[in-house]
DNA sequence: CTCAAACCAGTTGTGCACAATCAAATTGTG
DNA sequence: CACAATTTGATTGTGCACAACTGGTTTGAG
């Protein structure tokens, strides 16, 4: 399989970005079944992360660590909080500013998710070596087509 | 950036699949900007790579090759045939199938996309030799994954 | 032949992503 | 102080993804 397509520039299979998609959909679906019995999706997840190490944090922070804006935020907080796993609240000092900040539940739901890491990698079959170089590069990929890509072409 | 956060195993900057999901959304972003002239998005893109291979072929192989289902293949296809991009049609063997077809206009676009390949590489930072191993370890990944994974838990 | 099982595409409903726009609050400058 | 520019989050609209379901078609076991 990936049979190389030669000269062919447009063929699918020889498009690392593809990979990139696909590999992400994947990953996505792994998370999807680790998930299921926390009731929560792996966006609100990666949020769960961050606040886990922040209890409390503005929006425009927690946009700025997952590199998500408020359009895909305010939804998605909406329903978190709805659920009881964090509030949001207006800061005193400068009323723009909600600050997003874990209740206790959301507190508590970090020691059902300690193992989740762990079962993914393994679900990905890369060794652990391995996953560190890979990582390097996608974290390039990132910054550098992140950085002139949705704000870009100034 | 990105410091070893140590011991914490829920560390956002020591996940592998937040790099895999970030520079997904990353690398679309890219292809938003270089597809934006054409009017398609980057799903509708690998669409025209498959269909610029194979001028004709049922909706069950694209989301094959594409690893999309019906639910996400069919709106999609729909407002690529209201473009004049492709025609479906059912297939006269067997009712069930619907025949995906490029149109004229549909294959024409190929040339305008020739070089996307190359600037969307070089926006990514990777070099060409680099990118070759990332991609067996991400193919690796979405075969792994993707196989356990949504049709999985058997 | 019959009819139950499998197959294929479409539809519905939910939840991201992201561009564009908006309103409210704050800041900086004269 | 006045007020234009900036910041911040929310809202609206479009387009994926995917689970669950539907309806028409084909296949295959008996």
């Amino acid at each position: 399989m990936t049979a190389h397509q030669g000269e062919n520039p447009l063929s699918l299979d020889n498009q690392l970005c593809f990979a990139i998609y696909a590999a992400s959909r994947a990953v996505t679906g792994l998370y999807r079944e680790l998930l299921a019995d926390m009731e929560l999706t792996y966006p609100q997840y990666l949020v769960m992360l961050v606040l886990w190490e922040h209890a409390t944090m503005p929006v425009k922070d927690l946009g700025a660590a997952l590199r998500l804006d408020s359009g895909t935020l305010s939804p998605l907080l909406r329903r978190m909080e709805e659920r009881g796993l964090l509030r949001r609240s207006r800061s005193a000092e400068d009323e723009r500013v909600v600050l997003v900040a874990l209740t206790e539940e959301g507190a508590a739901l970090r020691e059902r998710a300690l193992d989740i890491p762990a079962r993914v990698l393994r679900g990905t079959g890369i060794p652990a070596d391995k996953a560190e170089e890979l990582r390097g590069l996608l974290d390039r990929i990132a910054e550098y087509a992140g950085g002139s890509g949705t704000y870009a072409a100034r």
